[in-house]
DNA sequence: ATCAAATGAGTGCGCGTGCACGCAAATGAG
DNA sequence: CTCATTTGCGTGCACGCGCACTCATTTGAT
């Protein structure tokens, strides 16, 4: 009989499994931007627009050197541009380009309208503000998030 | 500013992103066992022995097809055999064996005791209840996974 | 000023994964 | 019985992803 944990975790786990690709799909049909594009014009827009890569990954769901090459195939598609940093030779800054935003704006409701169906239907505001809640618990406190 | 529903959508990768690697690392450290072959195994276990290819598949959060390079792996390591279905000459069953038995009782403490630690310590018990029954309207109608 | 250590980033490579497809067996309508 | 359809699996292939490694730059101790 499993713990209270494992119940836990295998529901964190089946909710995961079964609302990625949803969104994923829903944002790519409506837009044909990947999910993983949209979360790095997501950062890159609410950041005032310009970010080194470390920072990204930070941000971003995903390791450093994956959003390397995500900017790299967003830079081909013109929806961001590679920047040197005149204050360190090491870095460099991804910059949303008007294209982006452009796009970013266009996604956005899709997205934000499949998660509220998803998660603000079965869940009430209360429920939602709990979940979160505990969820950075388990995160181990992250920084928070920006407007 | 985002919605309660985007932010506990946030925090659900999050807390998935953190915690599957380290479940992932610590069991492999402790067994050797891929943390996917441990969940084959668990459910294997659990059901008696015996289970088709597409019936693991429903209860292993993975693809049909996924799953079935899984039993080669783990028909290899001597862990489960293949079978074949005497009533259905299409369906192959896996079926754990003795030596799989064992080794998923040698990983399952410490699978266990990672995912105590990790959701049990920062969640009483009834957080988690209320966190499992949440994330179990979100994981919805069980969907069986598209292939 | 010097140079060793730390830092930020890009690349080679391999693994895990799912989709499209193909195949054989089972099913069912006629 | 016949044969088109469905079902359960396995395979070729391409892609997403992260680790180990490397390179250039910066930092800091001496």
């Amino acid at each position: 009989m499993p713990s209270d944990a494992e119940r836990a975790w295998e529901a964190l786990l089946r909710t995961h499994a079964r609302l990625v690709p949803i969104f994923d799909r829903e944002v790519q049909r409506g837009t044909g931007l990947p999910l993983t594009w949209y979360d790095v014009l997501l950062e890159l827009n609410s950041a005032g627009g310009r970010m080194t890569m470390g920072q990204l990954a930070e941000r971003v769901v995903l390791s450093r050197t994956r959003v390397s090459r995500l900017v790299d195939e967003l830079a081909r598609a013109g929806l961001v541009a590679r920047e040197a940093n005149p204050d360190d030779g090491r870095s460099a800054f991804a910059v949303i380009t008007d294209d982006g935003r452009r796009r970013f704006r266009e996604a956005a409701p899709i997205y934000l309208d499949a998660i509220d169906r998803e998660l603000g239907g079965p869940l009430s505001r209360d429920e939602l503000r709990a979940l979160t809640e505990m969820l950075e618990k388990l995160a181990g406190a992250r920084a928070a998030h920006r407007d």
